[in-house]
RNA sequence: GACCCCUUCGUCUAGUGGCCUAGGACAUCGCCCUUUCACGGCGAAAACACGGGUUCGAGUCCCGUAGGGGUCGCCA
């Protein structure tokens, strides 16, 4: 239904692709989940889509069956979705079209544009065989283009090939990569559909752009290449292209293809990593692509300014630290209602054990202190773990080292002092320290990183009196006490 | 190996022949702020891959070299 949809927005083409309306696609295999290229190359599309009112559609491409699984798909959806790229219309399964796609090469070889292929697997691998120690183009040599398919054995399997211009050049107005020439001697005859019937790859990725009304093809520049294939099967079908704008890879950041082992490679895995999508969205389309010296950007913004003519033509580097730094902006500026459910979701993991309602509002009550301070939400939960921690809670090493004997007494001291305020509020907790320090005679240091230490078990913390009020009394007072009895002195009176 | 593409600070990039003494951001380092940790502020170091042209003038145009990447399947 949906794809008829697009059929009809897509009369005799005599205009330039330019002056068509702008349909673009992400077209994922489903073999795995939602690449961070390939999240990248969704982003570009729906950016370019947004800004000139176009629209956004989703295609899988599962035409290879036995390698395509549900997992995968479901994945890939969720990475989307995640990432706030909403596409357009119903989901496009390429399997779906088969039939389809199928009509169209017999078309080509009803039309002598395309021809049958008796050539075995093994008279092809020779052939490449022979091409790699001759140091040429490894391609298949037309053996079968103007023979007699009656020569072959009766009831050999058979490709039907596409019959490719021979001589001259095809070249293609790359959107990003300018214009690109090749040879047409360079290219071979590419398979339309395999020995079994059914179509590859090349075929149907031209039939589905051509019935979906594809406007641009946005896409990673590994598949430059097969434009040039594309084209030629446009031209013998006699649809106009697309107009096409391969973008340059990502790479690790050792500069290689991305992979696994430059750890995480999957959206999901970002998410994981405590990342806000509208962070991932802005440090993607920030690689490869600039306005001028804009850093960070709202999404209203990337789409108003996003045009193809900035995207960049070198493959760029991920950057994990500058992804974090993104994240923290955005995580200073976010509604903790927002992230309040992932940073109590985090902790009750951590804990092995749900957070109860008096924790979770004490978490909520902390996390504006607590967002300016890290930059994702994991380290947001490690830092917001002291607490809901167990008392005694833990104390990490400097915190250890904060609480000599002399830190010790000073606890000793306040403690009295703070057991003794009325009401627990911010104003009064300060207006008690301070007059202690004046009696006393010492710096706030002196006496705040005991009570920090004790109160937090880690040195990392918002100001000591937002600590203590967030706590509360209770809990305030009891991890001080805490400290004073390990140190074997007198427990304080109650 | 063949073909195609790419090349500005460590990284992402601005730059479309004179505004460039090459700008910004991340990372790094220093200083300031400061009750910790952060934030923030100020500052430093850091690049036009190389070689030839064209031009009064080149990061910007052309050619070559080097380096990097991509593709070469009845995978997508």
């Amino acid at each position: 239904m949906l794809i008829l949809k697009y059929l009809e927005v897509q009369p005799n083409m005599t205009v330039s692709p330019s002056s068509r309306p702008v349909i673009c696609r992400f077209a994922p295999s489903p073999t795995g989940f939602l690449h961070i290229g390939g999240a990248r190359t969704a982003l570009f599309n729906w950016l370019f889509a947004r800004h000139h009112g176009g629209q956004f559609l989703l295609r899988v491409e599962d035409t290879d069956r036995a390698r395509s699984n549900q997992d995968a798909i479901y994945a890939i959806l969720r990475g989307l979705d995640w990432l706030g790229l909403s596409w357009d219309g119903e989901v496009v399964f390429q399997h779906t079209r088969i039939e389809t796609h199928q009509a169209a090469a017999h078309r080509l070889l009803a039309q002598g544009q395309a021809y049958k292929c008796f050539a075995t697997p093994e008279e092809l691998t020779e052939m490449r065989e022979r091409a790699r120690a001759e140091k040429r183009t490894p391609k298949y040599d037309g053996r079968w283009r103007n023979r007699d398919p009656n020569e072959a054995p009766a009831g050999a399997p058979y490709v039907i090939r596409l019959k490719a211009p021979p001589e001259g050049e095809t070249v293609i107005q790359d959107a990003v990569q300018g214009t690109v020439t090749i040879a047409n001697s360079e290219l071979d005859d590419m398979v339309l559909l395999r020995s079994d019937g059914t179509p590859t790859y090349m075929l149907s990725v031209v039939v589905d752009d051509h019935d979906m009304g594809i406007s641009h093809v946005i896409r990673g520049d590994d598949h430059l290449t097969n434009a040039f294939r594309q084209t030629q099967l446009f031209h013998a079908l006699e649809w106009e292209p697309p107009v096409f704008a391969h973008i340059p890879l990502i790479h690790g950041q050792d500069g290689s293809k991305m992979s696994k082992r430059h750890g995480a490679t999957g959206v999901e895995d970002y998410r994981d990593m405590g990342l806000l999508p509208e962070a991932l969205r802005n440090y993607l389309a920030r690689l490869g692509w600039s306005h001028g010296d804009d850093e960070i950007f709202s999404t209203e913004q990337a789409v108003e300014w996003f045009s193809l003519e900035a995207i960049g033509r070198g493959p760029s580097r991920f950057d994990q630290a500058k992804l974090e730094t993104i994240n923290a902006h955005y995580l200073r500026a976010v509604d903790p209602k927002v992230i309040l459910p992932d940073c109590v979701a985090r902790l009750g993991e951590k804990r092995d054990r749900a957070l109860n309602s008096d924790e979770q509002a004490r978490v909520e009550k902390a996390l504006p202190f607590l967002t300016e301070r890290v930059k994702t939400l994991v380290e947001l939960s490690d830092l917001a773990y002291f607490l809901v921690a167990d008392r005694p809670i833990p104390m990490d090493k400097k915190a250890t080292k904060a609480l000599t004997e002399d830190a010790r007494e000073r606890l000793a001291d306040i403690y009295p002092r703070l057991q003794g305020i009325g009401e627990w509020t911010e104003t009064n907790l300060k207006s008690v320290l301070d007059e202690a320090l004046a009696e006393w005679q010492i710096g706030f240091g002196k006496l705040g990183q005991p009570l920090r230490a004790a109160l937090c078990g880690q040195m990392a913390a918002p100001s000591i009196t937002d600590v203590l009020a967030i706590l509360g009394r209770n809990e305030s007072l009891g991890r001080i006490s805490d400290q004073l009895a390990t140190k074997g002195q007198s427990k304080p009176i109650d």
